[in-house]
DNA sequence: TCTATACTGAACCATATGGTTCAGTTACAT
DNA sequence: ATGTAACTGAACCATATGGTTCAGTATAGA
């Protein structure tokens, strides 16, 4: 059932297709960090820096809590597990496809080689 | 210099962002296809279709060449590799992030005990 | 109690995206 | 020579995206 992926793998995949966002994962990955000091990191306003912690968090790789008047944000639970799964699929499709290629290579060599 | 894969990350990731275009991916994996024929698969405008393969095209994933009035589509040179490698970058921070967690409630549970 | 900080939400803006239709152009088949 | 098939490009449309400003609300600190 492969369609039941593809909402989730149009979410992760757009998220991740934004430099500020992968830059938002990168430093999360060193420490959890408020709204406030992510949108200065990446000189942004705070609403602008909000919606791109929204959409990661709809993506479910990150997560927040506010505590107090300070939004704590910290790497959420998807850990791009079915989409490095996929990535996997895809190579493994393209192999197939090239050692096809190099057959009909071959195949063609060889009849070159009985032609002469 | 991470900055210099931004801008091919995020035309890769946006183009995968999208569940049509995946599944072209899938179907070149099996074999080369035509405009018409994906679009027919697809349910899709001839146009439509070149515009998605316009984008798969863009970010390497998808090349194309036209032979009389057919062009046909076959799997790109990307093979997704610095994309992956990406992820599994992402996947080493969140273990650590993980691990250091793990610590803190070790930390935790060794006061409990102390306390006790 | 007053003030500054941290966030939130609505509204706006420019541009991008995913699709369409329509009007070509080129090439194959009769 | 002509009709049809395969693509191409321009124009259009609705909606989404990435950002902003501005006007709040709620909380921390003096």
């Amino acid at each position: 059932m492969v369609q039941l992926h593809d909402a989730r793998f149009d979410t992760t995949f757009a998220a991740l297709s934004d430099a500020t966002r992968r830059g938002v994962l990168e430093q999360l990955g060193r420490s959890d960090a408020s709204i406030t000091a992510l949108a200065e990191r990446f000189q942004m306003t705070l609403t602008g820096m909000k919606k791109h912690i929204g959409v990661l968090e709809q993506a479910g790789l990150v997560q927040t809590e506010k505590v107090g008047r300070v939004r704590t944000c910290r790497l959420g639970s998807s850990r791009l597990e079915q989409e490095a799964e996929w990535m996997e699929h895809y190579r493994r499709l393209w192999d197939a496809r090239f050692n096809e290629l190099d057959k009909v290579v071959e195949e063609l060599k060889r009849r070159e080689n009985s032609d002469e």
